[in-house]
DNA sequence: TCTGGGGTCCTAGGACCC
DNA sequence: TCTGGGGTCCTAGGACCC
């Protein structure tokens, strides 16, 4: 069994250098939603000591000293250039898992070209068609292949490509000795101190611990962990995605929102998102969540935060049925005086739009022209962008003054005609 | 002033059944 | 005084991932 995991470098601050290539050599830092935490940094930015998840303002200051290239998220670019991504490695192998937006496992067993040799074409193949960098690990098992692709980025030595298996043991040896147990894959913050409080620091005192006493303190997942390190194969390859058991739609407001009509403003768009995703997945919905929460940083303001299920009368993929859930939610939670933070809907029970019962007590043709409209309006959200057209079930009148804040996002380059970029000859 | 969003899996414990 | 055992299903919470 050999499998390779390729994964891009620092991937949003990649993508958004490949339309500015001055940006190259620069320390750059890119924002999630609301300009709020650094959620991709350039190996400047992170030397300058920014971490990941850290939020803006604890580093604006050092940002504007060293002349940070600060960038809002553009989600729309990332994605595109993560498809491209997948189909150039996807020609490398008939087996792949695209683990992430810029990660993928392929297969690679029985593949007769020496692996190191492979790494490098695989790296210079997207190099050139894509214009990502990105690096190769190569191992026996998935756990293998992610430590193995940890060395290949973190140590110079290896070029970006790292097989477990070309490696001589001495070698092996000392790797796993310099690694701290918490850079494995499934070894978080928690299970990382509780193994450190039993003397267990690096990936070879985790591999040299007694299996079944890691079986009964950890549990299945970090036991099958550890087989892996020692090369037994415990997970399989995810070729085809099995259908989602839920779809959340959320986001933090840019400012905080203390109105009922604002949330309801709020809860509709979200309400509208999560139910094109049900759509294109071609699933219904039996359960409809709403949450909503003030902001748990300030701790010195009043706090509320609530959630409730609504449980429809059935499953249903239609935007009408689901807000009107949504909004029922909503006037059951919402408590007046509080400065809300947060809100968002999350659908489960979720099914096969195939398995559908026909409702006892609503008629097929009111159906059909319901799913009819749900069609035309995604197609026309699909044509003319999103947010085109829409359903406006909640009244809306206030002005948006809770939208996202994103300061500093780069053109849609490859994903809006308006935002191509020209090139001067 | 300013702190993201979207997912999955596992486990423990209670309810319930025969 | 003595108070079964095994199985399933559901849920909440914890942990992880990117």
């Amino acid at each position: 069994m050999r499998i390779a995991l390729i994964d891009a470098n620092n991937f949003y601050v990649s993508c958004e250098r490949l339309f500015r290539p001055e940006l190259e050599g620069r320390p750059v830092v890119v924002l999630s939603n609301n300009d709020g935490c650094a959620v991709a940094r350039s190996n400047e930015a992170k030397a300058l000591g920014i971490q990941m998840g850290q939020p803006y303002f604890q580093w604006q200051e050092l940002a504007r000293k060293h002349q940070v290239v600060v960038l809002s998220s553009n989600y729309a670019l990332y994605a595109d250039l993560s498809n491209r991504f997948m189909e150039v490695l996807a020609q490398f192998s008939p087996v792949q898992e695209v683990y992430s937006i810029d990660e993928s496992f392929l297969d690679l067993t029985g593949i007769a070209i020496d692996p190191l040799a492979m790494g490098r074409v695989l790296r210079e193949r997207v190099r050139r068609w894509v214009g990502l960098p990105v690096c190769v690990g190569m191992g026996p098992s998935k756990t293998l292949a992610k430590l193995c692709n940890h060395f290949a980025k973190k140590r110079p030595e290896y070029d970006g490509v790292c097989d477990w298996e070309s490696l001589s043991a001495v070698e092996q040896h000392r790797l796993l000795a310099e690694t701290p147990v918490s850079a494995l894959w499934g070894i978080g913050r928690r299970l990382g101190n509780r193994l450190e409080a039993m003397a267990v620091r690096t990936v070879a005192e985790f591999r040299a611990q007694d299996p079944g006493a890691i079986r009964e303190h950890f549990g299945v997942t970090v036991a099958r962990t550890q087989a892996e390190l020692h090369g037994t194969s415990c997970l399989s390859l995810v070729e085809i995605q099995p259908p989602k058991q839920q779809i959340v739609s959320s986001r933090s407001f840019g400012r905080p929102v203390r109105s009922k009509a604002s949330l309801r403003e709020a809860l509709t768009l979200y309400t509208t998102r999560a139910a094109e995703k049900l759509r294109r997945e071609g699933q219904l919905a039996a359960l409809v969540q709403v949450f909503v929460r003030t902001n748990p940083f300030r701790n010195q303001d009043p706090q509320y935060g609530r959630s409730v299920s609504i449980a429809l009368r059935q499953a249903t993929d239609d935007t009408g049925q689901l807000l009107a859930g949504a909004l029922r939610g909503l006037d059951e939670i919402y408590r007046e005086g509080f400065a809300y933070a947060k809100a968002g809907i999350m659908l489960s029970e979720l099914r096969p739009r195939s398995l559908q019962c026909t409702d006892l007590f609503g008629s097929d043709r009111d159906r059909e022209r319901r799913e009819q409209l749900m069609g035309t309006l995604d197609a026309i959200n699909r044509r003319y962008g999103k947010g085109t057209l829409g359903l406006d079930v909640a009244g809306l009148q206030s002005p948006r003054d809770w939208t996202m804040r994103r300061g500093n996002k780069s053109p849609s380059y490859t994903t809006c005609w308006a935002e191509l970029p020209i090139v001067k000859a």
